[in-house]
RNA sequence: GACCUGGUAGCUCAGCCGGUAGAGCAUUUCACUUUUAAUGAAAGGGUCCCGGGUUCGAAUCCCGGCCAGGUCACCA
């Protein structure tokens, strides 16, 4: 009967684990079931009761057990719920009413962690240190925690003491950090915040929330690299959408006004502190409106969530304060590039423009076309410029194969970006809907594909099918939803924004190392064997020996047997 | 992808000119009826990230790897 070398076998526990099981089994031998079936009837959360605190009033709440401060037969515990952290007040002899104080003595004291599901009935009232709390009459177990939870604690002054910060582990077990860092549920409280106050802006306007696929046959409207998926049934590739955009077009040649969609997107792509493979993208088609009307309304957009958010068209991010009061400053490309670098971009040629760059100290490839190398200038040069809320607009033709003609220079396009803090949050076109042109536009993306970009657009003949039925002048708009939470919230990091970012996995270990299979495969040929015998027939390195019997015995698959001068070495 | 920094108890961290691992909180036991980072006393708790090397001896030195964070590049 040798134990496998399975992963569930070589789980240890800790010595915390370890007695919160045994508490777990003396809960049960005493009747209490530590994880009861039947509801139990809150009657407030703790941001309730404090709003509307009535001396005496009795309430039911319910919530994690955070932290214990036992004093013979009085007790302070901390209860979390959903609405903040509220302190009980438990006393032996109110909690159990006859001689039988094991409620108290045993479940309270010694048999409840911190970690705990519990449930109180009590009365309101403030403690003599002027503390709002809730007097125990009734102590209900609810659920029992088995894994210790990290303390966190602060101190008078409101410094915290033993943070639970390690990114990993945060990110990891993003449970544990919203259990014990109460601040890094405002910032999801805050997220859903801007996304419901762009989705009731978007509602009074008549516009329609619409869904789409996630898995396209062609992954369009975006240049980048798709994540691909296969389809058993019907035997074809899939790709994760890297857009919506030719989805929702579609909705607006079929007769929609106004759609919007809060869409993830996936790109596989690098993953760094503002990329995560799968983000949040909210992108509008309106109909007969053009991209100066979209300006307009993307501020009004703007100033609404930061207004829902701080309570005014304002923000601190890192250093600077921000102001999103209408209207944001507006500026073409070219002019943006003449403000900061003196150089007029207009009439340029390809050569003309590889040329400054080069004197100006900005990386370029002969591969590059005018339009890469003006976006190449404008990104080294400007956008980190640009802190308040700008639109910088009309961007070279070739790089927006899905945006309209600029109606008075055929070189440039009906197209804006909304630049905060130094980066890129919007994006908006008067969408080109000549499908002469889109097509004329996808056959040159297809060169580019050829030469080898391999972020170049696929040919979608639906949608160009769909583009010769007619679209009607169309402006639309995408924005980064976790970017734009990242500015509302204060955060550098797009992992603090998302519940679960995407991490690299955690590596399953726990298989025996060679030298313990070694020391273990000789051992079961001749059990049991004398210590020293064993170190010399197994003919390990000194350290190779140790770590591996250090291993073993941990595994609790061996044993050494003192008798007096003699060590046994024995299987278990 | 490059460079820098880090990985030691459940959590936060110290130790590191090589000599068998420490603190605070948490846990266990005891005392204590309004405390609040409760307090006082005692105890237990570690694959010192993994693998290899040097060495009589490695948490510590060297090499390789894994993971994370940061900076930059790339991409959007």
């Amino acid at each position: 009967m040798q134990p496998k070398f399975t992963n569930k076998m070589s789980v240890q526990l800790s010595e915390q684990e370890i007695v919160r099981r045994e508490s777990l089994a003396k809960l049960r031998a005493l009747g209490i079931n530590p994880y009861p079936a039947n509801l139990f009837p809150v009657t407030a959360l703790t941001n309730e009761v404090f709003q509307n605190f009535e001396e005496g009033k009795e309430v039911v709440m319910a919530g994690r057990m955070m932290s214990q401060r036992i004093m013979g037969k009085a007790s302070f515990a901390e209860l979390k719920d959903a609405g903040g952290r509220i302190q009980v007040y438990i006393n032996r002899d109110e909690i159990c009413l006859g001689d039988d104080k094991t409620l108290y003595n045993e479940v309270f004291k010694k048999l409840l962690d911190i970690g705990d599901f519990i449930g109180v009935k009590g009365t309101l009232f403030t403690t003599q240190v002027g503390e709002k709390s809730i007097k125990a009459k009734e102590l209900t177990v609810l659920s029992k925690s088995l894994r210790p939870l990290p303390i966190v604690k602060i101190d008078d002054s409101g410094k915290i003491h033993d943070a639970f910060a390690d990114p990993e582990q945060r990110y990891r077990q993003r449970y544990v950090d919203l259990v014990v860092n109460d601040n890094v549920k405002k910032v999801f409280l805050t997220r859903s915040k801007v996304i419901s106050t762009m989705r009731e802006f978007f509602n009074s306007k008549g516009y329609l929330e619409v869904e789409t696929p996630i898995l396209q046959p062609i992954p369009g409207g975006a240049a980048a690299r798709p994540f691909i998926t296969h389809h058993n049934a019907l035997d074809i590739p899939l790709y994760l959408r890297i857009a919506n955009e030719l989805y929702l077009k579609r909705l607006i040649v079929g007769g929609f006004d106004g759609v919007y969609e809060f869409a993830k997107d996936f790109r596989n792509e690098g993953m760094d502190r503002t990329h995560n493979p799968e983000f949040t993208v909210m992108e509008i088609y309106v109909a007969y409106k053009d991209y100066n009307w979209m300006m307009d309304f993307t501020e009004e957009m703007i100033e609404r969530v930061a207004i829902a958010i701080h309570g005014k068209p304002e923000c601190r991010v890192g250093e600077n304060t921000i102001s999103f009061a209408r209207p944001f400053k507006r500026i073409s490309m070219t002019d943006a590039i003449k403000e900061h670098t003196g150089f007029d971009i207009s009439g340029k040629t390809e050569s003309e423009l590889f040329e400054w760059c080069k004197n100006n100290e900005i990386e370029v490839e002969e591969s590059m076309g005018k339009g890469k190398l003006i976006d190449e200038i404008f990104g080294e040069k400007c956008e980190k410029k640009y802190i308040q809320p700008t639109f910088i607009t009309d961007y070279p033709k070739e790089m927006s194969p899905l945006c309209k003609e600029h109606r008075t220079n055929p070189e440039l396009t009906e197209r804006f970006e909304l630049m905060i803090n130094g980066k890129e949050i919007a994006n908006a076109y008067s969408e080109l809907n000549d499908p002469i042109d889109q097509r004329e536009r996808f056959e040159e993306q297809l060169r580019l594909s050829e030469k080898g970009d391999d972020e170049a657009m696929f040919i979608d003949q639906d949608f160009l099918r769909a583009l010769e039925y007619g679209m009607p002048p169309t402006s639309g708009m995408g924005i980064g939803i976790d970017r734009l939470v990242m500015l509302m919230t204060n955060q550098s990091s797009i992992q603090e924004v998302l519940f679960f970012p995407q991490m690299k996995p955690e590596k399953k270990q726990v298989e025996l190392s060679d030298a313990e299979k070694i020391i273990l495969s000789t051992l079961q040929a001749n059990n049991p064997l004398e210590l020293n015998t064993l170190k010399t027939m197994v003919g390990l390195s000194g350290k190779q020996w140790d770590s591996g019997m250090k291993g073993l015995s941990k595994h609790g698959l061996v044993k050494v047997e003192v008798n007096g001068d003699t060590k046994m070495c024995v299987l278990k």
